[in-house]
DNA sequence: ACCAAGAATTTGAACGATCAAAGTTTTTTG
DNA sequence: CAAAAAACTTTGATCGTTCAAATTCTTGGT
């Protein structure tokens, strides 16, 4: 095997000209059919392929989307961002387009990256991940006209309903007071809430969730809530001390919902050290460990993210990239998670 | 700001031609110093970038290592393919490359993306994680030249020696070894394993670690050594049973080294349920879990692993691929994994 | 049967860089 | 100091594709 094929070798094997082969391949529409499948035959029958270097270089376009790989995930919750990635990368190559990778230590060196690559024609549309108050990531992105959307709703109020930040997220309070319901329904009452320390956007939002619940269906709020709650950093064992005090001090707590697996981890260690295995606990991710352990958690479909980062980009069905800004309220999506209900494995502690 | 500008612009600007230009962003040797000075300065006055995809079309080389990303990770050592990717990225960049994406729901499948992103001139070199006995992917590479490493030894014995096939692996069993040998220094003698069922490429190679250093120092082996051994899935609640249940037939164990920090953790739950917090057990991969829970672990270096591929790949100091097959003990890394001591962190179990 | 309008196809140029070879300047040498 | 060698720079061609404009082929109305 010598030479790739070219549209040449394929125009000259179909008796046509090379733009009728690029015709077939980008607008097969405007091609006779009988002339269309002579090419088509052709094509296979050479085991043609584009290049893709080529093509980008004429048009102008990569096709190709890039996202930074974070330098450090935390805790145990650090297969969200994977497995967004897997799902990002499977939905992109349904559109045509590639994922490519990149790292930087800080938001400024990001920004050079992404300056490199969209400079070099490398990269044409950026996905940003944990984006934060005052982000000057997505200013840039904005002030230079870059193509990209955040997963994770833009903090500051006004960039909220920018139509030019195009964002997805999760609506953890949703999942959270989902979460909250079902408890209520098996008859709990005195549902306890562990929480990471405010102010935390994500924190903040999921705890919504169950105060919502708590104050729509028992009319607890104000101080009698704040009684319930409890928060701790996100760590294994630091939750364990916490929710270990917290159940030798409140004997009578029905169910403790949880911002994360890590805490729920640490409040299955001591539920079940307290003589209450059957506690029921939720945790928020859905991760291994939630499985392996067995508890229930709030389950991000990370798919639907994924489809929905993409959908911004390029619209419901395009294969192109919308360079227009969108409506106020279509700027955005806010996926709702769904509760996984599990059985505890009665771990023989 | 119009359009991007080009060698050609810089070259105007600095009173030189287009191929100096070039010849100052890849070979700078060749061009007299003042001369390079001036087109540096006008590169950067103009904020100069290289077009990837222009020089990719014309060198036929796209600078891009394509990996999958597999459909899912197993438990909690999950962040092990995403910390490698993450060092795989960062290391890459610093030679110039990119590193891009792709997902397949089988090896068939895998072939005809590669096939794919091979024939487009999307990536010209290939990184294969999971690796398997009999695997088609990596003879399907070697019979069609396609520079490849993988991450993980080939199983086939002819394999392990041919130096067309590259790859790079974690010594799991020095790593076992070393964690045996310091649980022995610290005066342990009756140390336990807990692995995967055989046969299991990597565990049988971690548990020769054990058994290793066992034998070498005490002399234990055979039916001695077997007595020691004990098997359960990667799954935690399972783990937690088998080692509870071992922890109360053999009240005398020093130490127990573990297969995974899945297991470990299992095993750590049962130590300090039995009233053993203090328990020595090792784990490996060192999760975030290890870390939070507070247990020793084998920690597998991947920025080694990194390196080590891309070495391989491109030769020790190279900015280009290797086309040339390697000396058979050239072929290949193995990165020795390094023990993390910690203690138990007494969960208030 | 003719011509205009539309459909289908072809041709030349361009995308932005590097290669290969040829041209120019500078340095070395007899 | 002239000629040869070395060092440096420039010129034309090319990578494989798509764009824009030009050309040829169909179709349909009168």
């Amino acid at each position: 095997m010598g030479q790739l094929p070219t549209v040449e070798d394929v125009a000259e094997l179909a008796n046509v000209s090379r733009q009728t082969v690029s015709n077939v391949l980008n607008t097969p529409a405007i091609v006779k059919p009988a002339t269309r499948e002579r090419v088509e035959d052709a094509i296979s029958r050479l085991g043609y392929r584009q290049n893709a270097s080529a093509r980008r270089l004429r048009t102008q376009k990569s096709s190709t989307i890039g996202i930074r790989l974070d330098p450090m995930v935390n805790g145990i919750s650090g297969s969200v961002l994977d497995r967004f990635l897997h799902a990002l990368t499977e939905q992109a190559d349904g559109r045509g387009m590639r994922v490519l990778l990149f790292t930087a230590p800080t938001p400024e060196a990001e920004i050079e990256q992404i300056r490199r690559l969209r400079d070099g024609s490398d990269v044409d549309a950026f996905v940003l991940t944990a984006t934060f108050y005052g982000d000057p990531r997505t200013e840039w992105l904005i002030a230079n006209q870059v193509p990209f959307v955040t997963f994770g709703r833009p903090w500051g109020i006004d960039d909220m309903n920018d139509p030019q930040h195009l964002w997805v997220d999760v609506d953890g309070a949703a999942g959270v007071r989902e979460a909250t319901a079902h408890l209520l329904d098996t008859g709990a009452t005195r549902i306890h809430y562990l929480g990471w320390p405010s102010p935390s956007g994500t924190g903040d939002d999921r705890r919504r969730g169950w105060a919502g619940a708590m104050g729509d269906r028992l009319g607890i709020d104000g101080e009698r809530l704040a009684a319930l709650e409890h928060t701790t950093v996100e760590d294994v064992a630091t939750a364990t001390t916490v929710a270990a005090a917290l159940l030798e001090r409140e004997p009578d707590v029905d169910a403790l919902v949880c911002v994360s697996d890590s805490l729920a981890l640490g409040a299955m260690i001591a539920a079940t050290s307290a003589g209450r295995p059957d506690l029921p606990i939720v945790g928020f991710d859905n991760t291994p460990i939630a499985q392996a352990v067995g508890f229930s958690s709030v389950e991000q479909s990370l798919a639907e993210v994924a489809s929905g980062v993409l959908e911004l980009l390029m619209g419901a069905t395009g294969s192109d990239l919308v360079g227009r800004a969108l409506a106020p309220g279509e700027a955005h999506r806010l996926i709702t998670p769904q509760l996984i209900v599990r059985q505890p494995h009665h771990l023989p502690i």
